[in-house]
DNA sequence: CAGCTGTATTAACATTTGTTATCGTCTTAG
DNA sequence: CTAAGACGATAACAAATGTTAATACAGCTG
């Protein structure tokens, strides 16, 4: 737990200057949970209040469309995962997000980055830079729908996150390519030599 | 040209308050320029250092992917269009941005920006607003893309942008909605009413 | 005015992707 | 240990989407 504190200070040190006190006033916000395989962390129909920082275990944050699951992001080891529009639009979110594996995560109440934005010497700083690199990672994830093939989406996903290929089962990462568990099967069987 | 820049600020002066003089040395970066119908403002290639508010037109921001032309976002008036990532991560953009119509635009150098993060009372705030802003208009692509056929994105693109669907011709939205010309031209004429 | 260019529609056909169902293997709960 | 369920591969077929080509029409340009 405290290892977990730790880890996401150095993580937002990168970004700015936090003192002493402003960390302990910042992390009393934070709640530490453990969760099972396949359990339920947070599920849709609710504003989204929390960033959840994943200390062991990997997230899937998934939306249920007219029946079934599109998964949108796999939360790894050290990284964060939320439905921050919901938020910054107090509106519903419908993205639910589960436990892969055995997980320790880390929730973070959005009424701590307003403390940060609010009171902290570089709070607003920090907040900016979250969001560049949230970003960043929707950025990306588009230009790839746009510009690639879904064997290609799945290569790149093998490459840039070999971890997740390993541990997550393929029919979700199926999903997350948004494609049928049954095409990334054929992909994956036929079509490898071609590249 | 000084209605322009008068628009820009009171679109910034929604989310912070800015001084005159603050005012005055941010507004004295900014360019003004016109442009004809079919014009490239930007050329891919080279890092994207310009954020480019459009007075009046229309600009087409999109990328050639192996040939042809994938449009990512039509930037109407009062609205701005860049990109970013290629700012904040110092890499080659392989956007092209152009005018669709007769047009006058403001480029708001970076440099505009620096100094509003470094020098401005409230810059970094300025900064975090419009970067969860940009992330808000990805985030909702994003889940047109995962959620919705090509017709349902099609209906929304038409319901959320009128004006750019009177303006805009018929194959850059097909692009923009990452189908091709022909496909929409069906879709418009065979399955409309099915809605 | 005449021709050119850009745009939209349509048809025919090819390719990609989804759906459903079945099977074998492996994991997991009891 | 055993039964149920989860997972992935495969086949057959259906639906969605792309490609190419032909045509028509409008707007521009010399």
């Amino acid at each position: 737990m405290n290892e977990a504190y730790d880890k996401i200070r150095s993580i937002f040190q990168k970004y700015i200057d936090i003192s002493d006190e402003e960390w302990q006033k910042f992390s009393s916000y934070f709640i530490y949970e453990e969760y099972n395989k396949k359990d339920i962390i947070r599920d849709e129909g609710s504003i989204c209040t929390y960033l959840y920082f994943v200390d062991k275990g990997i997230l899937r944050k998934y939306y249920i469309d007219d029946g079934d699951e599109k998964t949108f992001h796999f939360a790894m080891e050290n990284t964060f995962t939320t439905d921050y529009e919901s938020y910054l639009h107090r509106s519903i979110s419908y993205f639910v997000i589960q436990a892969l594996e055995a997980s320790s995560i880390v929730k973070i109440p959005m009424e701590a980055l307003e403390y940060a934005y609010s009171s902290m010497e570089h709070g607003q700083k920090l907040g900016r830079l979250l969001a560049e690199d949230y970003l960043f990672i929707f950025s990306k994830k588009i230009k790839a729908i746009y510009t690639k093939t879904p064997l290609e989406r799945f290569l790149s996903f093998k490459r840039d996150f070999p971890d997740a290929f390993e541990r997550v089962p393929q029919h979700y990462i199926a999903s997350y390519l948004n494609i049928s568990s049954v095409h990334l099967s054929r992909l994956i069987h036929n079509d490898m030599q071609k590249v």
